[in-house]
DNA sequence: TTGTTACTATTTTTT
DNA sequence: ATAGTAACAA
């Protein structure tokens, strides 16, 4: 420019070079992504397709309000959805600052930065400091208990709804005096509110709250106490918020109550993205962006680096035909790639199978299978796939199944350090006090609740007052006093025993490792190896009550998904991830889209619906591969559904259709072996069939849910047909037929029943 | 009090 | 088909 003009001075040269390199970190972004990176100040929305480097963005964008010094580390304020996503940005940022990330202790999911903050200022809500954090289980127990209590029918009113609303209005932000008055009659003849306040009364009386209320009690919180919201105004100068469209009231509420102090926000999301509106998720929270934080610039990524050029476009296909969305135009400079895949099959079998070969074929071309996923829209379509699996030997893993610390096993150790920790947890005493077995059960309960509410005090004082009285027949008495006596010893070992070390001793102590131990089912060995991880996890934290934090909200510990394995998780799992071979089974009407959704939401219904087909389609860096059958097992029978409406969405000259012998997909190869279960489609000649055809396909592998175990030791039966056995309480028998580790037995002195190998010896 | 059997309702997605 | 619950027997 200018400087063209006269010769530059030496400082001026030499300053040149300082303002003119681009920080090594903003390589390789282009306009928009380095718009949204620079653009520091001020609120902001971007608008982020899928594939358009979103993540990168939001994290550069940290890094560089660091390597300016705009803000230390402990200055910013990231907030993410999932645990997933966090670690996912911890890792990012740590790579491009290198090792700085343990220094951003605000850099979490809303859940886990509310119980930060409601730690420490928990007396302002009427809770202490070591509140504990009921999951969905706990709090469930709770309202059936409440349920019962005012003498409503359990079945007509299923505590599970009960949840699903008071949930609801917790994402909305409604405490039980804000709740609208018409939607009060709601759930048992209006007693929904009151259950809703009795609820909300009985927490705190257990100096608990649930996931809802971390954010509720965090927004009672910043809002009757300005001098609390001023101090987080002060600390954070920068908030960055991923996934935007997914927030709930509740959390946009509170982002808001945050951002009045700098204004310095960053929102990062996707309107087509939208996929938790069954959560309590309002897209309108991006909509209305603009109107909230006035003068705030919006900037959209529409490039996107992940897709080939069909995929993208029969994506972009499908989405368009959603009414409400901001619109934007994905393109990408890739070619165009292979066309999205289309096949019809006969059923669930048979697509399991021909997804099963297809994965075969390109393992044998050196696909990696990590860079494979399958993506269903329930989770029970999983099992065809893990069958198939399981019998071809292919590894794979499952993402976002049950997670570890929702086992049982895990939830029950748990419950044993909480009383340990907290005595007056009442709702954990309850899960642990007869297991194992100790002869304390309903009737024993049930004086013990009767005492504690009488004297307003917590289950396990009551049983230690009670304990000293006459109340209890002496059998059960003496075996809680033994219990009270155990909690005192480890409690008091809380202090000078590593912590890992009295976790081990409470579990031996108690008997619970005991009962899995005598325990003969196939679960049990997995059971005990997971209270081992568990122990070994634990030792990554400093004490007891540190671990038992991470659990509640944070534990997800994936044991045995090294290698290279298959991806299986659903749609609502996959988002955020990206394979180069992506195969999206099921599309039928009913399944995907959803009944349910649509009975529910009418439109919108059918609209996030259709956000979820645009997230699957665009996971797929390479291919994409979409599939309906015609049959499908659901509650039990049969069911002939057509074809997803979202299939003929699909812009055709994106699409190859896969053409099969036959007039239907899938047909001349499957009959075979799926004609005998449709003879036989009789109500009662139904189980047998499926019987039949399980052991004909599967020979020798047991058709358990829990496959990984299978999986370690592939063959756990080698009975024989007519081998005569022993069974501690039927006693002799032949066994007539194997199917897996179950044996179909004919006993001398019982009725042929169906048992467990591992409950028989040989004889 | 525990264990067994019979029955019923339930099947989306999750912090 | 399955899980979870309620009713019943030992």
């Amino acid at each position: 420019m200018s400087s063209n003009a006269k010769a530059p001075s030496l400082s001026e040269r030499a300053k040149g070079n300082i303002a003119a390199p681009t920080p090594p970190y903003l390589n390789g972004l282009n306009e928009e992504q380095a718009d949204a990176v620079l653009t520091t100040d001020g609120p902001v929305l971007v608008l982020a397709g899928a594939g358009t480097g979103k993540t990168r963005v939001l994290t550069t964008r940290i890094g560089h309000i660091l390597a300016t010094g705009k803000a230390r580390p402990n200055e910013i304020l990231a907030v993410t959805f999932t645990n997933k996503a966090t670690r996912e940005m911890k890792n990012r940022i740590g790579a491009m600052i290198g090792g700085m990330v343990e220094g951003m202790p605000w850099l979490g999911t809303f859940h886990s930065i509310g119980v930060k903050i409601l730690r420490r200022h928990a007396e302002m809500v009427d809770l202490k400091s070591n509140f504990t954090i009921l999951d969905g289980d706990d709090s469930l127990r709770l309202m059936k208990q409440l349920i019962k209590a005012e003498n409503i029918d359990e079945k007509r009113w299923p505590p599970r709804r009960l949840a699903t609303i008071i949930d609801g209005w917790k994402n909305r932000g409604l405490t039980p005096e804000k709740v609208p008055s018409n939607e009060r009659g709601i759930f048992a003849d209006g007693r929904g509110l009151s259950l809703y306040a009795a609820y909300q009364k009985r927490l705190k009386e257990l100096n608990a709250v649930d996931f809802g209320d971390l954010l509720l009690e965090m927004n009672k919180l910043l809002a009757d106490n300005p001098d609390i919201l001023k101090e987080y105004h002060r600390r954070f100068k920068y908030i960055l918020v991923d996934e935007y469209q997914d927030t709930n009231v509740a959390q946009y509420m509170w982002l808001r109550l945050i951002a009045q102090g700098t204004g310095n926000i960053c929102c990062v999301g996707d309107d087509d993205q939208a996929i938790y509106g069954w959560r309590g998720a309002e897209v309108d929270n991006i909509l209305r962006f603009e109107k909230d934080f006035p003068g705030a610039k919006t900037i959209r990524l529409e490039r996107n680096y992940r897709s080939t050029g069909h995929i993208l476009a029969a994506a972009s296909g499908l989405i368009s035909h959603n009414e409400d969305r901001l619109g934007k135009t994905l393109h990408t400079e890739d070619g165009l790639g292979d066309q999205v895949t289309l096949k019809g099959v006969w059923d669930d079998a048979e697509e399991a199978r021909s997804i099963g070969d297809e994965i075969e074929a390109l393992q044998t071309k050196q696909h990696p299978l990590n860079e494979i996923a399958i993506l269903v829209r329930a989770s029970f379509q999983m099992r065809a796939f893990e069958d198939r699996f399981v019998t071809l030997g292919l590894p794979y893993r499952v993402i976002g199944g049950p997670r570890f610390y929702e086992r049982l096993e895990i939830k029950d150790a748990c419950a044993y350090f909480d009383v340990v920790l907290n005595p007056a947890n009442d709702l954990k005493f309850e899960r642990i006090i007869n297991t194992p077995k100790r002869g304390l059960a309903n009737a024993t309960l049930e004086v013990l609740h009767h005492h504690a509410r009488s004297r307003g005090i917590s289950l396990f004082e009551s049983a230690m007052e009670i304990v000293d009285t006459e109340e209890l027949r002496p059998k059960p008495r003496g075996s809680l006093r033994a219990l009270i006596e155990r909690f005192g010893h480890w409690r008091s070992l809380v202090e000078n025993t590593p912590h890992t070390e009295l976790a081990e001793q409470i579990l031996d102590d108690s008997g619970y490792t005991q009962m899995w131990q005598k325990d003969k089912s196939p679960q049990a060995q997995t059971r005990l190896e997971n209270l081992k991880e568990l122990i070994r996890y634990m030792g990554e934290f400093e004490n007891l009550a540190g671990f038992m934090e991470h659990v509640s909200l944070v534990m997800d510990a994936d044991a045995n998904n090294d290698g290279d394995r298959v991806n299986l998780m659903t749609l609502h799992a996959a988002k955020g991830l990206e394979f180069d071979t992506v195969f999206l089974p099921g599309w039928e009407e009913g399944l995907f889209p959803h009944q349910r959704s649509l009975d529910e939401e009418g439109k919108s219904g059918l609209e996030e619906e259709r956000r979820l087909g645009y997230v699957g389609i665009t996971r797929a860096k390479k291919k994409s591969h979409i599939s309906f059958t015609q049959n499908r097992r659901i509650h039990g029978s049969w069911v002939t559904q057509p074809p997803s409406r979202f299939i003929d969405e699909l812009p055709e000259k994106n699409i190859e259709v896969i053409e099969q012998m036959g007039n239907f997909g899938g047909y001349a190869t499957s009959r075979f072996e799926n004609m005998p279960q449709n003879y036989e489609r009789t109500p009662k000649g139904n189980a047998n069939a499926g019987k039949n055809y399980n052991r004909k396909s599967a020979s020798n592998f047991t058709k358990t849910i829990d496959a990984k175990v299978i999986a370690k030791k592939t063959v756990t039966t080698d009975y024989e047909v007519g081998e005569r056995i022993f069974h501690q309480k039927f006693g002799y028998g032949a066994i007539t037929n194997i199917n897996g580790d179950t044996l179909d037995i004919d006993f001398e002195k019982a009725s042929p029943k169906k048992v467990k190998a591992s409950f028989v010896e040989r004889h």
